[in-house]
DNA sequence: GGTTATTTGAGGTACGCAACTCATTTTGAG
DNA sequence: CTCAAAATGAGTTGCGTACCTCAAATAACC
């Protein structure tokens, strides 16, 4: 005999009995599947939300049986992006075979639309979510709406494609995080006037784009006495982009402020730390690198703005997973910060 | 017949079959139970490391039956990061009872140490878990002691007690914290010279004396053109701060940097704002608060120190979770971070 | 009214583990 | 060698859900 004491937690049986149904149809409804009348539907719903039930994940998570298996579309090649998240979904292990998830990294060109385009199509059927860097692409997209009706979960990581049907982007705002560059040059700068660089790998690429954005943006509305240089395109790389710098400092000698929108930082720092004003010119770049670390202890940087790439990657299978079992995202979990790295805190 | 084909996951039966024991003793094993020669218990946990078993924490969960009690016991009276707090719990509410988990809110008085000790004596047996908002005393130590000793985690949050036994510590370094509020004050000065003020609530409150300490090594080491004033104590109460503030305006016309340890931020802002020297003068405080998020749009405070209330109270209930479990600590993803807050950045 | 289609009920099995009982074997002490 | 104690095996039950089958009830149609 079950006793209605205490506040054990209910069970579908339960909701069952107070709908004055039978256990199948109340999972015929669970599971949007067929042979259900509108009004039944309705009313095992109702009871459901009455009683804020949940499904016990644990008890769902057993019946199911079979595991799930993820896969991260990440750039191919000697990338430290895709090497850091590697490593960090490396140390979430013991804690995804708890949960018998597999994630599975798939390389491949994400900056040739049509080979990442081929390559998520391949992915189809294959796997219960697909986290992806993607490119903003018409063939891209189209890859990325057919996994979705193919019944898989996919999210966009760093780089997003908001035309897709994908179901949500890990990663920052780029314009935001352009402005917080602007404002720290800008500040650290303080009331000398000068002139401000830029270099960036390209300005076709998306996320680079929207961060000289909002880095001109606050430049233009805060700061009138720094004046913005053109853009330098380094394709992050660290030898053109050392190049390109060197030539632009000895060009301009009231450089004050240098904002380095992508990679290249090596090359970058090379240049300024060759001509000998690494003390005078506010160096502000992105993500945290040993090289970005030893340049903000040294000096020579003076902030970092990171997207921390362990959150990103642990955000990335939570979703996943949280999108795969039907559970509400916490939105305000798996945001990705704007995080200013200066020497004092790194982390 | 089961085939031994793909890689289907492990279960505790392979695990047994493998270790040439029975069912019963690989859990004796798994559980500390009494009752298996030294031998056999290395056999079997040999055998889970070779195959790098993990239990599934599904059928774990489903098989122990009862619910989880967690208990976060917190500041009385009208205190924001409780409401805070609070509100990222509820938030969670889903999450938690999908997973049947019971999160239960403890007021108390934790300025004191000998009703927060007997506060948390009650605890007792009761819960599965407590973190709680802790002074560093000898009767709050021992009280978390006894909890620890009773079988319940414990983790200790945004004010720790390393001298006790707690099982983790949720928070941040805020000696970090303190040293990079002073990087942030002395870049944002620049190269002017001049006075630099303090408020904090009390230097007898450990985080803020850590956070004073950060403070004035970073000054002492990097700025020496600026010069620290005795510490105002406001009490962290608004009235009190205003007051003080004032006079020390008032008798230092040269004041280029000031430090809001604690709360009592609105008092401090004030007395600023009556002076008309909120451009002068570089404002750097705590927490992004209603109050503090205004403060920044307008210009009047430079920057916030922050610790993210939500990741807080997220990470305390993970870890409580993850060691009733006895699974491991994902350590880089409960560290709290120290997140610089300026205007652009604002979350 | 009869027939078919749709909807619902009843019940079972399986998932992996915890927690228990009880029988049996092994070990160690005397 | 004997006998009690310790160690181990074998088995059962239940947790909450998914997924399946088959029968029964109900509705819709002509």
């Amino acid at each position: 005999m079950k006793e209605p004491d205490a506040t054990s937690p209910l069970t579908l049986r339960d909701i069952a009995r107070q709908a004055g149904v039978s256990l199948a149809t109340v999972d015929r409804v669970l599971h949007n599947r067929p042979g259900v009348r509108p009004d039944t539907i309705r009313r095992v719903k109702e009871t459901i939300a009455r009683n804020s039930f949940q499904p016990h994940v644990a008890g769902a998570e057993l019946a199911r049986g079979r595991a799930r298996r993820f896969a991260f579309v990440m750039p191919s090649g000697p990338n430290l992006f895709m090497q850091q998240i590697q490593s960090y979904l490396g140390e979430m292990s013991g804690w995804l075979s708890a949960r018998r998830l597999a994630v599975e990294m798939v390389a491949t060109d994400v900056f040739d639309a049509s080979v990442l385009a081929s390559s998520l199509e391949a992915l189809a059927g294959e796997y219960d979510g697909v986290a992806v860097v993607a490119l903003d692409h018409p063939s891209v997209r189209a890859a990325i709406n057919d996994l979705v009706d193919g019944g898989a979960k996919v999210v966009t990581l760093v780089s997003d494609v908001p035309s897709s049907r994908r179901h949500y982007y890990v990663g920052i705002d780029n314009i935001a995080a352009g402005r917080t560059a602007g404002a720290l040059v800008g500040r650290l700068v303080g009331p000398r006037s000068g002139k401000v660089a830029i270099v960036a790998g390209s300005q076709g690429l998306r996320d680079h784009a929207e961060r000289i954005f909002g880095f001109n943006q606050v430049m233009a509305s805060e700061f009138p006495g720094l004046n913005v240089l053109p853009v330098l395109e380094g394709r992050d790389e660290d030898e053109r982009s050392e190049q390109l710098m060197s030539r632009l400092l000895g060009r301009h000698p009231d450089i004050v402020g240098l904002y380095n929108v992508g990679a290249g930082t090596q090359g970058v720092a090379k240049a300024l730390i060759d001509s000998g004003r690494e003390k005078q010119v506010v160096f502000v770049g992105h993500d945290v690198t040993v090289l970005t670390r030893k340049l903000l202890l040294q000096g020579a940087m003076d902030a970092a703005i990171s997207q921390n790439p362990g959150h990103e990657a642990r955000a990335a299978v939570r979703v996943l997973l949280a999108l795969a079992r039907g559970e509400p995202i916490l939105s305000e979990q798996e945001k990705i910060r704007i995080d200013i790295v200066m020497r004092d805190n790194l982390p």
